[in-house]
DNA sequence: GTTACTGCAAACAGTTTGCATTACC
DNA sequence: GGTAATGCAAACTGTTTGCAGTAAC
């Protein structure tokens, strides 16, 4: 995700609107290391904005995505997690604690695609690894 | 997922009954190569037994999933998909058409993990690797 | 002033459960 | 006969939508 800035002037080029939630929200994800629930943002952007809407956090939240600014990790069946760091990297899945971790690279590192991303016949717009298990905190 | 034969047997020694139901359940997984969802399965029985319930196909396919008999794969938000086959191996998943494939080994080698199970103090049961893209069929 | 956003309330879809009846062993 | 499975109906949870009022530009 790029700096506040650089979203505001992506945000007013495609014709979409700045609000003061939407600018919450922004900042929120941005210092935002975690891989938070579409409710956690909003937990969050409550204490700023008590009367923000899940709704205006949900269509924001699709609105980042679809911009590629943000990703959405789909690994805990039951809800889905995002993630403002769109650089390749990998994820840890605790199934205790239902965290989602950052996997160091260089520790579980995965095979490059070739240049033009087919691998036999697919053309692989992202490749998710997903370490599920146990995490250190919860052994 | 072993031959029914040996599932039968697993099932009874774990002091549960074997229906009609469940057994073609069994055999609707073992002759699969897809990666259908509860309700292609359920489906797929009702041809079967035109009264059975989906509640007893998805109690089923939980059953299985808890003794390891078969995966559950979650990389379509929109429902899980299941795999008789459990041996590691990876996955690509349409987002045009929803369908999961088998990523054939040696087109996409993976990163073997260390005989712990153990990367940078998280234990692993399962990796899951997919590629999410498009198909041949949906270019 | 025009266009898009907000927030409410309700719809939606897949998943899960409680429970009376039925079937397995 | 005792125990577990079936199948119905309803609850549940996260996600998504329609729409009237409001705010950005």
């Amino acid at each position: 995700m790029k700096d506040i800035e650089a979203i505001v002037q992506r945000f007013r080029d495609s014709g979409l609107k700045i609000t003061p939630q939407r600018l919450s929200i922004f900042n929120l994800l941005k210092d935002n290391y975690d891989h938070p629930s579409a409710e956690d943002i909003y937990n969050k952007a409550l204490e700023i904005h008590p009367t923000i809407s899940f709704t205006t956090v949900y269509k924001t939240l699709q609105t980042l995505r679809d911009l590629g600014e943000i990703l959405e990790i789909n690994i805990d069946p039951e809800r889905a997690h995002y993630d403002s760091v769109t650089d390749d990297h990998y994820h840890t899945f605790c199934t205790r604690c239902r965290e989602i971790e950052d996997l160091m690279s260089g520790l579980y590192p995965v095979q490059e695609l070739p240049d033009n991303n087919v691998v036999g016949g697919f053309d692989v717009q992202s490749v998710q690894v997903h370490l599920v298990g146990v995490c250190g905190s919860c052994n």
